[in-house]
DNA sequence: CAGTGGTCTAGACCACACT
DNA sequence: GTGTGGTCTAGACCACTGC
C-alpha cells in the first residue's frame, strides 16, 4: 500500500480502487441508491469467497490487510466481517485471525438438524448411523426442479437415506441435488463417507451450504416410511422440507425428511 | 457532564459512576472475568427496561444523552444498543430515536406465530378471527409448574382458544399463564380485545414476551381436538409447545398448539 | 433549522495465541 | 515478542425526521 494512509479525508466511496467500486455496476432500472462502505466491502469479501479465492477452513487476510487491499479503514473491514460472521460465513478467533466457516471440523455434526431426544440432555445421543437405500440418476420433475431453481427435465441426483439413533430408525430422508455441481457423486462415494453430508460436498464438490428454509407438515405414514421407520402405517410423522442454498441465495439442495417424533421434537428457538 | 470529557484514558471500568459498575456485584463464586464496557452498559440500558424506565413503545435517550449518563463515549453506547436492537428489544429510527419494542402497533400480526398458507402469496392471509373457548384459574399440575418455573399447586390461569383463517378452523391453542402476573385476566379482557395477545399483555400487564423456545412434534388429532378444529380423528396435526420468556429469561407462558397442516405449514428459516 | 441515528476514520490500548 | 482480533475513544460528516 504505498499511497493512502495518509490521504486527506476525500470522498471514500470514490475514492476506492476499480475492484472495491461495487457502486457503479450497472444500476438496470431503480437508481443506484446510497449503499454504505462497509456494505460495498462486505459484498467484495463475498465475492472471494464465492469465488473462491479463500476456502473453507483458510485464514482470510487480517483486518488490516484488507483494510489496505481496499483501502479503507480498520473499523470498515471490521463491521464488514461481523456481518460476515454473524451471517456464520466467517469465523473469528481472538489472537489467531478470521477463518472461512466450514462444516467440516465444525463441531456440531449436523448444522440444519433440530431434531433432539425428548429427555435426552443436551446432545448425549450417539452419533447417527446413516443407511443409504438408493442414489439414482434421474431428470427433474417440474416440482422439483421448481425449488432447485432449474428445468424440468435438467438432470438430478436422488438420494434416499435412513439415519438412526442407537439402532432405532428416525429420520426417512429424499435428497435431490442439481447433475452439474454433485457430477460425480455415487452411492460408494457417499457410503464410504463419515462425517456430515454436507461436509462432503465442500471438500468433494466445492458446494458450501450457507442457510436454509424448510416447511414444515404433519402427515401420516404411508406403507413405504412406516416400514422404513419401523412403525405403524398412518403413524403421525413430522414432514421437513428444506431448501438449501449456497452464496448469493443459489439453491443447491431439495430435501424432504420424514421424522419419527414420538421420542424426539424439532427444537426452534424464537427471537 | 462536569468533569470527564477531557479526561486521560484512565481504566474505564472503575472510572464508571456507581451505577454504571455492573462488574462488581458480588462474584459469588467464580472470578469476576472480564466484561466489556458496552456488555456492562447493556445490561445496564436492560436493567432500565426491566425496571420500566421506559416502556414499550417509548422512546430511549439519545446516544449522546445515554453516553453522558454512563460516563462513556457514544460509540460505547452504540455497540451496546446495536446488540439490544438485534435481540429485538428495542428498535432503531433513524432520525427519531431508539424505541423500546412492543407487540402493538407493531404491524406484525404475529411475533412468533410461523404458520404460512401453502399457497398464498405471503401474508395475504386475513386476519384471524379468534375464538375463546374458556379461560379457568387452576392449580398448576407438576409439568406445568416445572415448565414456567413456578411450584405444583401455584395458582395459573388456563386458556383454550381457537384461530381460524377465512372462517376455517386452523390453530387450537392452549395458553396456561402464572396467576401471579396476569391476576385480573377474564374470558371478558379477553373477548373485548382486538390484537394480539402479546399486545394485551404488556398493556394491561406490563409483561413483555422477549423470545420463546418451541418443541414440535406430529400427533394424531383426538377427539375433541378433531371436533374444534373439524378434521376427522387420528388426522396428523402439528403438536406446538412453546415456552415464552420476558426479559431476564423469566417463563411467563406456556402454550400449547394444535396447528391443521393440510393447506398451511410452519415455516423456519435455518442459518 | 436542530436533533437523531448511521457511517467513517485514526489512533490507543487490551486480550489472546503462537513461537 | 509479534501479530491477530476486541474494545474504546473522539471527532467529522452524512442521511433522515420533524419543526
Amino acid at each position: 500500500m504505498p499511497t493512502s494512509p495518509v490521504t486527506p479525508p476525500s470522498n471514500p466511496a470514490t475514492a476506492l480502487p476499480a475492484e472495491a467500486r461495487a457502486e457503479g455496476e450497472f444500476a438496470g432500472q431503480t437508481a443506484p441508491a446510497f449503499s454504505p462502505l462497509y456494505q460495498q466491502i462486505k459484498t467484495l469479501i463475498l465475492r472471494s469467497l464465492q469465488a473462491g479465492e479463500w476456502k473453507p477452513g483458510d485464514a482470510i487476510p487480517s483486518e488490516f490487510d484488507l483494510a489496505a487491499r481496499y483501502r479503507v479503514s480498520q473499523g470498515t473491514v471490521r463491521k464488514a466481517i461481523d456481518e460476515l460472521a454473524t451471517d456464520n460465513l466467517l469465523v473469528r478467533r481472538q489472537g489467531k485471525g478470521t477463518f472461512v466457516a466450514t462444516h467440516a471440523e465444525q463441531h456440531i455434526q449436523y448444522r440444519f438438524l433440530r431434531l433432539l431426544p425428548d429427555t435426552g440432555d443436551l446432545d448425549s445421543q450417539g452419533p447417527a448411523e446413516r443407511h443409504i437405500i438408493d442414489c439414482r440418476r434421474q431428470r427433474a420433475s417440474a416440482e422439483v426442479a421448481r425449488q432447485l431453481g432449474a428445468r424440468t427435465g435438467d438432470p438430478v441426483l436422488q438420494v434416499r437415506r435412513v439415519l438412526s439413533f442407537d439402532a432405532l430408525p428416525a429420520i426417512l430422508e429424499e435428497i435431490w441435488l442439481p447433475g452439474g455441481p454433485f457430477k460425480g457423486l455415487t452411492v460408494e462415494t457417499l457410503s464410504d463417507d463419515k462425517g456430515p453430508m454436507y461436509a462432503l460436498f465442500e471438500t468433494q464438490f466445492g458446494v458450501r451450504m450457507v442457510r436454509a428454509v424448510e416447511k414444515i407438515k404433519a402427515v401420516s405414514a404411508d406403507a413405504e416410511a412406516a416400514a422404513l421407520l419401523n412403525v405403524a402405517e398412518g403413524q403421525p410423522l413430522l414432514s421437513v422440507e428444506r431448501i438449501a442454498y449456497t452464496y448469493n441465495d443459489v439453491p443447491m439442495e431439495l430435501r424432504r425428511g420424514l421424522y419419527r417424533t414420538d421420542c424426539r421434537h424439532y427444537r426452534n428457538e424464537l427471537n
